[in-house]
DNA sequence: GCGATCAGCT
DNA sequence: CACAGCTGATCGC
């Protein structure tokens, strides 16, 4: 929950989502989305009172909030006060004290924030410098740097200050899967329900007032199923919200909502009241979308977690993990930020000692130091692991920063040895060039984060005993609860590698929800898919089975079914999504700047940007045929798709998609399909040629 | 009666 | 747990 103040250290004269106390003062005020915490003080009298008594003061906000706020008559009284700016679109604003006639011009921009309908940040332009303020946002990786208003020409622009969503800074929230997968888990369980009997209904308990219509219009668009609501005259003027909501109860998918909702749920009734249809009673199973079990969490587990006999939780995050926000804020750099969220149980001193090594003012104070070879890591890394989904967007060897050159990066590149001090975008990048040039420095800046990525990585990587392809574990720490078995080679016994960290990227590609104290393993148990409170009713530890009691069971033609409900893992993704990236070019990847500006067409901006469902189809065609292919000619078991008759009364799917740990869940890394592991005999052989320099062919066997 | 704050709840 | 709320009790105006 926002505890930001409203005001803004180099715009004090500004007040953002926060109308209380001292905010009344302000000569303009901000809206960043419509959700109560962004809201306090909104409407209370004394800022009525303001605004009768003003002709200048404003509230400015996009289209969408604008219409979302309306829609309640409690802030009616905002009417002639509000001034809807279109995302995207620079407007020049006076803010004027009326008192003493004083004024000043501030230029603020929109930038949509993906964080609920009609999320946006907004950027300040103005005397005192540039300023962000984020609001609430989730963008994935790379999505700052393809934001072309916050660049001037090839570079990012020159921020001052950028006041940060930190709901998620937290190494526990490390990865928290892309809006689709989730999307997708959710999908696939409410499908495989929905599909049963017209009786078969779901309720999503949906918690907050916005940002979850991006699942009900998925939902409603791959099922045919609207989404019952208790309201949707909020809507009205979004066309695209609006055609797959409802306020007709006989639907097979609810989101409505009731004081005491869980009551209803406990007595099979829906907060609607519908509890039966035609003198059948309903077959009611909740599904919960949140993001803290997943960061709870400690062991690895799915997208989608069955809590009890009808119940379910899924992942579902508008706000972005530890990893998006470092991405964003390292590709901002800029000079303070400043965080608007303490995380659960977080301190500020944690947080900011979490951000500021990506923030200028923390860089220009270390002593510049010159390290040779900086790049190669970078390549040796990206020779290594290649799954990140993030990494999609990298075309040069560098992270995402199409803004910026090659031939720029080159000149910035190993061999400098200062830091511009006059810094625009460049300081990014000489920066991390810098930073990668002494990652094997003791003393390095980024040591104590670089360490923990290390850590997470070994943990990650260690337990996948066949993947002697990935060397990424060569950083030769020992991982703590995963030692190798003592008669296989290590690679660390011909590579001494002075604890090499794959630093600033690499960190991304093997997450972990271990929290930077690391002491707890996801890998703890081998088959340990399941969340302590998941309650299976089979036996089964690597089946995935879609039960229903008796005559409604499933037959061969629920088999086919059911293979549609495996969950499709990030890295499994990434390779399908890759396939359609270098099949369909450019297209599939998209670009939040042009999402908005079609929104603005429609008026509906609520658009998260990252969103694009006609690729997420061509994904699963790719990723069937993949996994089709990769099973037959590695002939590996097929166990994680398995359906098992449940024997006893449970009614629900157990679509908790369990997958055995070799291939399994939401932060491994998929077999090579015809990858094999390697005898001690053979790694030895290998080590010691690689050793010795000599390269490694391949050869059919 | 209304608003602010807080505890409790999900 | 609570991302984002809601309800109810209490207190002050």
């Amino acid at each position: 929950m926002s505890r930001f103040g409203g005001r803004l250290r180099e715009y004090p004269a500004l007040s953002i989502d926060r109308f209380d106390r001292d905010n009344l003062r302000a000569r303009a005020y901000f809206l960043s989305h419509c959700h109560k915490d962004h809201m306090k003080g909104l409407r209370a009298s004394a800022l009525k009172r303001r605004l009768e008594g003003s002709l200048k003061v404003k509230l400015y906000c996009s289209p969408v909030t604008k219409e979302l706020l309306l829609t309640n008559w409690k802030y009616k009284f905002w009417e002639n006060h509000i001034v809807a700016l279109e995302v995207e679109t620079p407007t020049q604003i006076s803010l004027v004290d009326e008192t003493s006639g004083e004024k000043e011009d501030i230029e603020v921009t929109l930038l949509p924030a993906g964080h609920c309908p009609g999320s946006v940040m907004f950027l300040f332009q103005g005397e005192n410098g540039t300023v962000l303020y984020t609001g609430d946002f989730r963008l994935a990786k790379g999505e700052a740097a393809r934001m072309e208003l916050l660049h001037s020409g090839t570079r990012v622009k020159d921020i001052q200050s950028v006041y940060l969503d930190t709901t998620f800074c937290d190494p526990k929230f490390y990865h928290i899967p892309s809006r689709e997968e989730c999307l997708n888990g959710i999908l696939e369980l409410v499908r495989s329900w929905t599909s049963l009997s017209r009786y078969h209904v779901v309720w999503l308990n949906c918690k907050a007032a916005y940002g979850y219509e991006y699942l009900f219009i998925n939902l409603s668009e791959e099922l045919g199923i609207k989404v019952h609501v208790n309201k949707l005259d909020m809507f009205r003027n979004m066309p695209e919200i609006l055609c797959h909501v409802t306020t007709d109860r006989h639907t097979q998918i609810h989101a409505c909502r009731h004081p005491r909702d869980d009551d209803c749920f406990r007595g099979n009734r829906l907060p609607c009241g519908m509890t039966c249809q035609n003198g059948t009673p309903l077959r009611i199973i909740s599904i919960k979308p949140s993001t803290m079990w997943f960061g709870e969490r400690i062991k690895k587990t799915n997208v989608i977690v069955r809590t009890g006999e009808s119940t379910y939780r899924a992942c579902f995050s508008f706000h972005s993990s530890f990893s998006e926000i470092k991405d964003f804020l390292r590709h901002i750099c800029p000079v303070n930020v400043y965080p608007n969220v303490l995380p659960v149980g977080g301190t500020e001193d944690k947080v900011m000692e979490l951000l500021q090594p990506l923030c200028r003012s923390y860089r220009r104070n270390q002593e510049p130091r010159y390290k040779p070879l900086g790049t190669l890591k970078r390549v040796h890394k990206r020779d290594l692991s290649d799954t990140d989904e993030d990494d999609l967007f990298d075309t040069e060897l560098t992270s995402a920063r199409p803004k910026i050159s090659k031939q720029q990066r080159e000149e910035s590149g190993p061999s400098e040895t200062t830091q511009p001090e006059n810094a625009e975008g460049n300081v990014k990048e000489s920066t991390d060039s810098y930073k990668e040039s002494n990652d094997d420095d003791d003393d390095d800046d980024d040591d104590e984060e670089d360490k923990e990525d290390t850590e997470k990585n070994t943990a990650q990587v260690l337990p996948q005993e066949s993947d002697a392809t990935s060397t990424a574990n060569c950083n030769g720490v020992p991982g703590d609860q995963q030692e190798p078995k003592a008669d296989v080679p290590r690679w660390d016994t011909f590579f001494k590698c002075d604890r090499l960290d794959e630093s600033s990227e690499n960190e991304d590609n093997f997450p972990s929800s271990a929290g930077a104290g690391g002491s707890q393993s996801l890998f703890s148990d081998s088959d340990g898919v399941s969340d302590s409170t998941h309650i299976s009713s089979q036996n089964s530890s690597q089946s995935t089975h879609i039960s229903e009691q008796g005559s409604q069971g499933w037959g061969s033609q629920g088999w086919d079914s059911q293979m549609d409900t495996v969950l499709i893992t990030s890295q499994e993704r990434n390779a399908a999504e890759f396939s359609c990236f270098s099949r369909t070019g450019s297209r599939m990847i998209p670009v939040p700047h042009e999402a908005a500006k079609e929104s603005q067409a429609d008026n509906s901006s609520w658009k998260a940007p990252g969103q694009n469902r006609s690729g997420a189809s061509d994904v699963i065609c790719d990723l069937k045929s993949k996994d089709l292919e990769k099973e037959a000619e590695a002939g590996t078991a097929h166990v994680q798709e398995v359906l098992v008759e449940t024997p006893d009364a449970s009614r629900a799917p157990d679509l908790e998609l369990k997958r055995d740990s070799q291939s399994s869940s939401d932060f491994e890394i998929p077999l090579t399909p015809d990858a094999e592991l390697p005898q001690p005999d053979k790694l030895y052989c290998l080590y010691k040629k690689l050793a010795a320099g000599e390269s490694i062919v391949r050869k059919p066997s």
